[in-house]
DNA sequence: GTTAGTTTGCGTCAGATTAACGCAAACGAA
DNA sequence: TTCGTTTGCGTTAATCTGACGCAAACTAAC
């Protein structure tokens, strides 16, 4: 019998939705194609599957060259398969997200790939290929997830405030929440914990500083929140 | 440049967990193998993906040839991609669930292929492959769907009584379920409505029967069960 | 038909949860 | 020191939940 790859298979293609957090806005890294098809047009970073590579391992590979590091917060979206998705043929496209906080965001403004940009998620340009539709599917995911597991804390860093914690639900849910319930709900479910530190910068410890509980087990994380 | 099929390209797997519910039991379709590699043993049914097919294609394919119908519920599950999870080479899996109601499961009896069987989920014997975490994920996945979207109905008939919606719920989660607290909060979701009629072989028409209200859009179907 | 046991539909109620909002101490800028 | 803002904590009414009672509708046995 002749190998797999002997026969006629589909090319494989990792494409990632990456989110960065930083001063109360959500953006998503978008790569400036330099090559036909869709020349000078947006795209979401990705890369082919090398024969050898776990998906984790081509995330990682897009997440270095582009951004200078990698170890992010990274989950699958979903496996894109419509065959007219890529015009050069056919192509499946697994779809992954990442999330990236404040300091990561930070470090790689130095490390950074020349064509790639963050954008703000209220702004974004039209995508080439189908990938609007897995930017879409992405902030779903995230949003839907950060409500029922403690997501969001990737996207800030280790220590944060309340308001910090706050404003982040606020922006990426893109809704208003009672700020003295939020505190409440978060609290009560015990994840995340007074670390009893005062950040750099302030002058008194009035805003305290909290952490995510990385002892426990994220099952029942619940917020109950209604979306729509 | 090639086509991208000229590249060396894994080879790309639909798998399948096929869900089917009667008689107050859950049951998943197995595919005995004949051939090596794990010749004798059990399987989810699977293909490989043709160039010109979609996902989709794909699985209405695997289902014809094996339960002798396809347009059952279908859902796309998660894309596995262990290098070591098919001995022949890489290949990668993307699994999908489906669910057959008892009427498909009865029609079936009479069309289903030889080599594949309906099994108890609570005896699944061990499975070939990387397919016992696959049919796990499935099995979590219709569990806590089928608490904030309306997808348990996939498993019943058109019609159904209060009764067996709740036996339903209290088999797939295996977990007992109040009976008139489950009532309640269904009625209250407004997903399901009285149909007035009366069934066949039924006296009288006491217990009521009701259908899936397919008219409204399923964002905010939840039942607030906790699992765990 | 009558009777006895089961199923089904509906209701009650105490305790928990939620949304909305008040308030004062802590804070920072003038 | 003063004043407006931020932050932490509390209150309350309305709603939701889980646990369970009850009788009408039904079935099966006699």
């Amino acid at each position: 019998m002749k190998p797999f790859h002997a026969y006629k298979n589909p090319a494989l293609a990792v494409d990632l939705a990456v989110f960065g957090y930083s001063d109360n806005e959500l953006s998503v890294l978008l790569l400036n194609r330099r090559d036909e098809p869709f020349a000078g047009g947006w795209t979401l970073p990705g890369a082919f599957l090398q024969m050898e590579e776990t998906f984790s391992d081509t995330c990682s590979r897009i997440l270095q060259t582009k951004l200078g590091m990698d170890k992010l917060y990274l989950e699958q979206l979903y496996t894109f398969d419509d065959p007219g998705r890529d015009p050069r043929g056919r192509a499946i496209s697994v779809a992954y997200y990442a999330l990236v906080n404040p300091a990561t965001l930070q470090v790689s403004a130095g490390t950074m790939a020349h064509d790639v940009k963050w954008m703000n998620h209220k702004k974004m340009p039209p995508l080439a290929f189908d990938h609007r539709e897995i930017y879409k599917m992405a902030l779903q995911r995230l949003r839907s997830k950060m409500l029922y597991f403690p997501v969001g804390f990737e996207l800030l860093d280790d220590e944060f405030t309340m308001t910090e914690l706050h404003e982040l639900y606020e922006c990426v849910l893109d809704m208003s929440l009672d700020r003295r319930n939020f505190r409440r709900k978060i609290l009560a479910s015990e994840y995340i914990l007074p670390t009893g530190a005062k950040r750099e910068g302030l002058q008194n410890r009035h805003p305290e500083l909290y952490s995510f509980n990385k002892k426990l087990k994220p099952s029942n994380f619940q917020l109950n929140i209604n979306l729509s």
